[in-house]
DNA sequence: GAATCCCTTGCAACTCGTTGCATAGGTGTG
DNA sequence: CACACCTATGCAACGAGTTGCAAGGGATTC
């Protein structure tokens, strides 16, 4: 996979995958085992097994020239659009079979939710410093993606904030967060919740 | 589920999902048959099977008062953030492992898809005439529900034209559609193809 | 008249992803 | 010392969703 240019082993790679990856993509161990399994039963990966003091051992993966084709390939692949799906859409569009009230709360504690994210966003943004262009490839790339995070959390208050206001809810009040984390908290980030039922 | 407040077969739900809910929730009928099958051992549904002239028989299903209560708990109970996931998120990250111009290309492809679905978008909206707020509740959420798609489509072209216009690419080339398609278009719509391979 | 398509329902098999649990040694806390 | 927790890997089971295929009759087309 697309970070997987550095080696490193199962858990590693599922931590380092949440961090530069985490806000558009998120896997748990389980899956990042499972697909290294079948990158290598595919050739694309090599495994080392390493001992460690006091540790059990890893496994440590690498990435073949084989690998490095595929990745290339795959990200010459044009991909079809992606299906939007969301639950929160479902909710605005049959509101009106249920008690509306409510509905608006669980739009409001979602509102707050993206203006914290938005909010940790920014900060993350800034230590791009203030001329984007002056990066190199790979960082701006980082950086490009930060900001289509942003655009994101943008996009979702401007839909409920809508909403809310369409239906006379004043989404002011749900304020747009004052001030984020101090610097770097490192206990925040896309927190990920077990998911909801749905239909 | 949220549309099914009117009773209808499943072949018929389906074709009314993808119509109404098609760009935010796509279901195959498969599913559908499914997920109806195991609403009606909850008890939220009934069965009743209606015999057509020149016709397989069909299936009715409508929504008991159980359904409806079950609906309604479910449109009041708070969903956690949906996680994003996006290929082309990846891509975009990735780009410098493979060949950057073949991934500017499949940007480009997806930026006139944006587009065209911008405009199929705010086609309809015209539909919903110049005053939103004299539309009933239920019609309003449509609407509304619709603006998100705009709002959408509007993210992804403004990310994906940052990002191409950061890798010294011109977005304006890949022009704003100019003619949408005359009025309806009865084979447009979200036309969604095979999913592609993941990481 | 034959071929083809549509309608309706459904089965089987698969992928992707999640959750819960197990193992097995090492470290830190009370 | 006991308990809880971290690291590291993995199994088993499940749920959601997709694809391919089937059956059986009606309608359309050549």
């Amino acid at each position: 996979m697309a970070l997987r240019e550095k080696p490193g082993s199962g858990l590693e790679l599922t931590r380092r995958f949440e961090k530069s990856f985490g806000f558009f993509w998120h896997a748990t161990h389980q899956q990042i085992y499972r697909i290294l399994a079948r990158m290598v039963d595919a050739g694309d990966l090599t495994v080392e097994v390493v001992g460690q003091a006091g540790r059990p051992d890893k496994k440590v993966y690498r990435v073949t020239p084989a690998g490095e084709r595929t990745l290339a390939d795959w990200l010459a692949t044009p991909a079809p659009m992606e299906q939007f799906r969301s639950d929160l859409a479902v909710k605005m569009r049959g509101a009106s079979y249920g008690d509306r009230a409510a509905v608006l709360d669980v739009l409001r504690a979602h509102l707050v939710d993206h203006h914290v994210r938005l909010g940790h966003y920014l900060q993350l943004e800034k230590e791009y410093g203030t001329d984007p262009g002056s990066l190199d490839d790979q960082t701006r790339d980082q950086y490009l993606v930060l900001r289509g995070g942003i655009r994101l959390e943008e996009f979702w208050i401007g839909w409920v904030s809508d909403y809310l206001r369409a239906h006379g809810d004043d989404p002011a009040t749900t304020a747009p967060a004052p001030a984020p984390t101090p610097a770097s908290s490192p206990t925040s980030g896309p927190d990920d919740m077990t998911q909801g039922e749905i239909r």
